[in-house]
DNA sequence: ATTAGCACTCGATTGATATGAGTGCTAACA
DNA sequence: TGTTAGCACTCATATCAATCGAGTGCTAAT
């Protein structure tokens, strides 16, 4: 079907391309990647890898480019992904490991991680926090009509919610919390519902009025916790790109970005598998025909689930930028576990 | 010096530079603005302009085009600064007064705002956290090997720090919040110094080694407070403005703000004036010279005091970014004072 | 099966030419 | 004396043809 050294100069073409951004002709190849045959041959077997579909020529008499098919084989079973050297292991491991201990710092941080890594954008997502364990909870008076509603995960993860209550005594906030807390610690922040709650009035009768009150409270509280937060950094990057420098073409991918709502629908699109590469119209969004996505889920605990992405022309590095991702991905599931901890 | 035909006709120019984009030639000014002279007595006076200065032409037989100089005055006696509509200060109110609790998701709300509302780069500072009044304290333990201090000010503002303890236990640490507010609360968080956190000792003389090792570590934490954190919004909207649609000059000003460093010494310079406008080379920087920022500062409780900066191309809407900031502006010291609580 | 050779294609570059928006200056006018 | 019509001049931009050259496909020789 597609012979040795079809996949050898298919192999030259993109390696090339991905360098120089220009379509490649024959004469290049032959010159530049030892193959052992003339510019000619090569020519002949272009013209048939172009007929399988693996190239795409912008013009006659122009070079030829790697069209999606092409990029696929490619990354399928021609890119090595070499693991990332020790040095940025021990940055990424330094900057992930320690200091930080709200959830959403260590996304921001993990996708500036990556952005600055790859040279690309690259979003990260914080995992589903209602999948974890309640491990601490206070309630902190604010102002006279706010109360901050803060967890700890088992996981050393801190989220903050806060609450609009008009009804805000220190003292009883200390208590309620304490309760809370004591029958609620350890269970799966899912599986904090009404009924649970419900505990509230029975522990704590003399406080009954204000446990009636809160209660709804709560619960739209944690009814917030399942939206997905994510974090793009990098967005500059765009502007440094070939493919990308005319502002307009820059424009249509930082819109797309910016967007909320694409970046929902796109999150959902993103497989979750381990490790997954879309390229150019895999990825199924007309304006990001000319990228490419490398993404990876992480895990927390086995369960819950956060997003890392990178996005970039379909010309990436796609070795490198699979190792660092793979690499980030594996730390962030790490620390969001606690094994650091 | 400077007759008021002139003036005019200057004000006519600006005006019809910032619209089109387009050096203006003496026949537009008078068919397009009812001054009731030639094209040639235009011409004349448009050549007086140059020579003093508030006009620059980009070649021989073009239009003008404002100078630095020329944009003062225009700014300085010509635009009119109406006040914004009515529809947009509800927007402005509802986004700012309800919701946020934390200061930084309050800086971060207000320069996406304002970006949103002038169509360009919005910057926006957090005011030195330790001017404020504490009003509530908690700590809490988040691992092992954290514990989160939480502040909140009598303005309702929030902020955690995290703290690197291998002693954590939670009672413990309710115990030491409980009796370091009861004689920190009121206090302003600059005047917390180490012989105010010393008293604990005297009150918690039973948990000695505790507060020995706790005290260099709030220390440090209270040192940390007095960095100045900015959250610049609206970076795309750099790519839509004609005079940076070239992708190198955008990625100047991107690069510049993306730096940190940069950005600290941009925003020493900037004016802490009540409000500030600075055109092209007025600023100062470089790689800012095709750009005007317009700059307010508000205060918290009449002390402390954050920064708002708008940065755009000198060919701006200067009535209009004047009147957001100035808005925005006002609404923050309003928040930050505690108005709204 | 490979390769040298050659005619051909077509985007990019170059240069000459035209266009036109805008100017400055002069002289006439009110 | 200030204003304006008129005109020659400037210069960035557009247009168009000529040329260049990288690259192709095909054919014929090896």
């Amino acid at each position: 079907m597609i012979s040795e050294r079809q996949l050898r100069i298919l192999e030259a073409i993109i390696s090339d391309f991905i360098d120089t951004a220009q379509p490649v002709g024959s004469r290049t190849i032959s010159k530049k990647y030892p193959l052992g045959v003339s510019s000619a041959t090569i020519r002949n077997e272009m013209a048939d890898l172009e007929e399988l579909g693996y190239l795409e020529q912008p013009h006659t008499s122009s070079g030829r480019v790697p069209s999606d098919l092409g990029y696929r084989l490619y990354v399928d079973s021609l890119v090595n992904i070499h693991s990332i050297g020790i040095d940025e292991k021990e940055i990424i491991q330094s900057m992930l490991r320690n200091r930080i201990i709200e959830a959403s710092d260590l996304a921001k941080q993990a996708a500036k991680l990556l952005s600055e890594f790859t040279n690309l954008v690259a979003i990260v997502t914080i995992p589903k926090f209602n999948k974890c364990k309640l491990a601490n909870l206070k309630l902190i008076k604010v102002s006279d009509t706010r109360v901050l509603l803060i967890m700890v995960t088992d996981t050393g993860i801190v989220k903050n919610i806060q609450l609009a209550m008009s009804y805000t005594d220190q003292f009883i906030l200390d208590k309620v919390s304490d309760t809370m807390l004591s029958f609620l610690s350890g269970e799966t922040i899912e599986n904090i519902d009404v009924r649970s709650i419900l505990k509230l009035k029975d522990k704590l009768q003399n406080l009954g009025t204000f446990v009636d009150y809160l209660i709804p409270i709560l619960k739209d509280a944690l009814k917030s916790l399942n939206g997905t937060e994510q974090y793009a950094e990098g967005l500059s990057h765009i502007l440094s790109i070939q493919e990308f420098a005319d502002s307009e073409k820059a424009k249509v991918i930082f819109d797309f970005l910016r967007d909320a709502k694409n970046l929902e629908i796109f999150l959902d699109e993103v497989s979750s598998d381990q490790l997954s590469i879309k390229i150019g119209s895999e990825i199924g969004i007309d304006s990001l025909d000319a990228c490419s996505i490398i993404s990876s889920t992480y895990k927390v605990d086995g369960k819950s689930d956060g997003k890392i992405i990178v996005l970039g022309p379909k010309r990436m590095d796609y070795g490198n930028v699979v190792s660092i991702v793979n690499y980030i991905s594996n730390t962030l599931s790490d620390v969001f576990s606690g094994i650091n901890l």
